[in-house]
DNA sequence: TTGCATGCAAAGTTTTTGCATTAAG
DNA sequence: CTTAATGCAAAAACTTTGCATGCAA
């Protein structure tokens, strides 16, 4: 499960930092998404809850949720801008559609073997990696092949 | 082996592609780079060559030698707008120095079973994926430990 | 000679900075 | 009350578009 808006919000006051409307707004929208939304999509989704609202907080809510692990960038094939909800757990991984941006994550990757031979063969000391995997979830598949 | 600027080259006029000097110079800069290259980096290493080359000239480029799967960019921890030569072989991944952005790369990853395992999780079928492994280089270990 | 490629300038995006005002705790 | 947080406006950073000129083939 991904952290839930109010689950956030409490880590958010316990870090010492304010609950205003306009963070609980983002909150929300972020939290409610399948999809990675951008800075721009959140901005729109949270002007619904809280129509004044300026981009300004959206960037820097996006900065200090992801400082804590909150949240996190999901590196699509379209572009990088698209930011989701990660989970408790820390270390993990995402599954997106190219389709409509849905994004699974998952936690369990096979790759310290990989790691070890790497850093064997270049000199490198490996500190952690990237991976995000692209494919087309069913909806989008019914719907193309209609 | 990575490819060379003259290699490009003449991939470029074979598939029509004129070769004029502000190309060249593109090329030779990011063919001869250890490090990934945003478009800014590589205005500046190609103006060397070529002082009078516009920024504009760097994204048109960047973009036909993208297309043709000749360069790639890299999503380093701290952006994602390098861009490094890619290797002949297609499919590929990078090793990333999070100190000086020496980017090597290697094209084995054991990720099959996992994508067949997603597979079956999820109803997604999967169609490519994207692998940074991060680290540190031998010389900024060096340097970093003095 | 032909038409692809370039460069300028200008516009479009995306993100950051400065500062006065607001409101959470 | 305190001071963190907001929002505006403006700037900075990044990228694309339109068009006349230039040059590779």
């Amino acid at each position: 499960m991904r952290l839930t808006a109010n689950r956030i919000a409490s880590i958010l006051r316990r870090k010492g930092y304010r609950l205003t409307p306009q963070r609980y707004a983002i909150l929300k929208a972020i939290a409610a998404s399948e999809e990675h939304l951008t800075p721009d999509d959140l901005l729109e989704k949270a002007r619904v809850a809280t129509p004044q609202i300026g981009r300004i907080t959206i960037y820097r809510t996006l900065d200090i949720l992801g400082q804590l692990g909150l949240v996190c960038r999901v590196h699509a094939p379209d572009g990088c801008r698209g930011y989701m909800m990660t989970r408790p757990t820390g270390h993990h991984h995402h599954l997106v559609c190219t389709g409509c941006g849905r994004t699974l994550d998952f936690s369990d990757c096979p790759l310290e073997e990989l790691e070890k031979r790497l850093e064997q063969d270049t000199g490198f000391i490996t500190t952690g990696h990237l991976l995000e995997v692209y494919g087309t979830c069913a909806d989008c598949r019914a719907a193309a092949g209609s």
